[in-house]
RNA sequence: GGAGAGAUGGCAGAGUGGUAAUGCAGCAGAUUGCUAAUCUGUCAACGCGAAAGUGUUGCCAGGGUUCGAGUCCCUGUCUCUCCGCCA
């Protein structure tokens, strides 16, 4: 949710940024600021009323203190007239509020000048591209049939239990994902991440405070015994931790790190690319946010993608980073980079990672403030990223390090698989 | 799941209808010849004001009664104790 002073100061600059995600924003942002102006002057007019008032029920006590009965009860008329006034302030006040919010609710974060304009993800842009793709033999098959061939992922089976979407991972598919979960969260730490476990139902607020209600109410799971939603990213839990808390500034800058399931519907996406591991409903991620303070929030998200970098390097992967064009760009985010792995026997590239800057967007709606130099309060930025979406890196590691003789597991892995070979 | 008790500022803790004591911590200022003491000020949200200031709101949440609610009534949430169940 953007600032309302921010919006006052900067409106032509946003709508003109704004453009760049094929977004409008004039005829809104006029909507916004007049609703403000009225918010202001309606308190200004309820303020002067609930003094009158309070000053009136004081002098009332008063009088009924010294027994003057009859004075008080000729007061008490007078009140009768404010109480009206007021309630009908009160409730125009709460409309205006309530408009004014939902007004806000709509306008996506503004993105940074680095972000290409653009109608969809065809105009994102590839800034680095490193490893071999290697040249696979023509038996090179793609991960599902080569999780059927190793019996490492049971795809039925989860039909059974479940449904579409479910998979069971078995024998070293099972232990090659807890290896890669151990492996990324020990990089994680060793990055200076605290390590968390968080819960994977959420409660409503929650999901409004990281912005997931309420577009996006038809992607999570939704618990209606308790009315509580399955996480359909850490990042909900993660970043909910400091909802509505004012932080000291010593205290940051804040880099939490977790792995947990993921639960998303997906409804409506079927086909050829949600075959396999590709997109599932339920997925294993390892998660990093950042919370900081503002000046440094983009110096935080050059380290992040360093961060990711590094991880893919040592597992010798193919992958690229692509910065992403407005079109694209998440609702939320400033400025977006996604990972992409690329998958040999499938030939196209398949995201595994996406690091964002929200800068205030999150911490406003989350109210996440901090005391600055000043002693002034200021909203923080957050940012989050995957290091990394299990199923995907997955995919693309059993389709790129398939050999005639079997799947040879990256060097940094078999401290953590405790085998070299799926054969 | 059953029964009972409770929820007040960063923390501790008073307050049963008249407008939130007090203590500790933190922060700021003053003062005293130094790891400290003492005194004063200091909660948050939203406004108004050039500023000094100043108004409103906030005692778990949402409603209600009242001129006036931390206090009374209704609903919900959470916590604690006991019982039941249980990895």
């Amino acid at each position: 949710m953007l600032e309302v002073k921010n919006i006052k100061a900067n409106k032509d600059a946003y709508c003109e940024a704004l453009k760049k995600r094929n977004f409008d924003a004039k005829e809104i942002f006029d909507d916004i600021l007049r609703l403000d102006e009225e918010r202001r002057s309606t308190q200004v007019q309820l303020d002067e009323i609930l003094s009158q008032s309070n000053n009136l029920s004081k002098q009332i006590g008063q009088l009924f203190k010294e027994g003057e009965t009859e004075k008080a009860n000729q007061l008490k008329e007078k009140t009768t007239q404010l109480k009206d006034d007021s309630k009908v302030l009160s409730q125009q006040m709460s409309e205006i509020s309530e408009d004014l919010q939902e007004l806000l609710y709509q306008v996506p974060n503004v993105p940074h000048d680095s972000v290409p304009a653009g109608q969809d993800e065809e105009d994102n842009v590839e800034i680095f591209k490193e490893g071999k793709v290697p040249e696979l033999s023509k038996k090179a098959l793609p991960h599902w049939e080569l999780a059927k061939k190793y019996d490492l992922i049971d795809f039925e089976l989860g039909n059974k239990i479940t449904g579409a979407g479910f998979p069971v991972f078995k024998g070293k598919g099972a232990r090659l994902q807890r290896a890669l979960i151990s492996y990324f969260l020990d990089k994680n730490t060793e990055a200076g991440y605290s390590e968390l476990q968080v819960p994977l139902l959420v409660n409503e607020e929650s999901g409004y405070g990281t912005g997931q209600l309420p577009d996006k109410e038809g992607q999570m799971y939704h618990v209606t015994g308790d009315d509580l939603y399955l996480i359909p990213t850490s990042e909900v839990p993660l970043t909910n931790i400091y909802r509505n808390d004012l932080l000291e500034e010593k205290k940051l800058p804040i880099q939490m790190t977790t792995y947990t399931p993921c639960f998303r519907r997906e409804a409506g996406s079927y086909g050829a690319h949600v075959r396999g591991l590709n997109r599932l409903h339920q997925f294993d991620k390892v998660e990093l946010v950042n919370v900081v303070k503002p000046e440094n929030s983009y110096k935080v998200l050059d380290e992040m993608v360093e961060h990711v970098k590094g991880i893919l390097k040592e597992l010798k992967l193919p992958y690229r980073i692509l910065r992403l064009c407005g079109g694209d760009l998440g609702f939320t985010s400033a400025l977006t980079y996604d990972f992409e792995l690329y998958s040999t026997a499938q030939e196209r590239w398949l995201e595994i990672s996406s690091v964002s800057n929200f800068e205030t967007f999150q911490a406003n709606r989350l109210k996440i403030r901090y005391k600055n130099k000043d002693k002034k309060k200021e909203l923080v930025h957050t940012l989050n990223g995957s290091s990394l979406a299990l199923p995907r890196v997955i995919a693309g590691l059993l389709e790129n390090c398939q050999t005639d003789e079997g799947i040879k597991i990256p060097e940094v892995l078999v401290p953590y698989t405790g085998f070299e070979w799926i054969k």
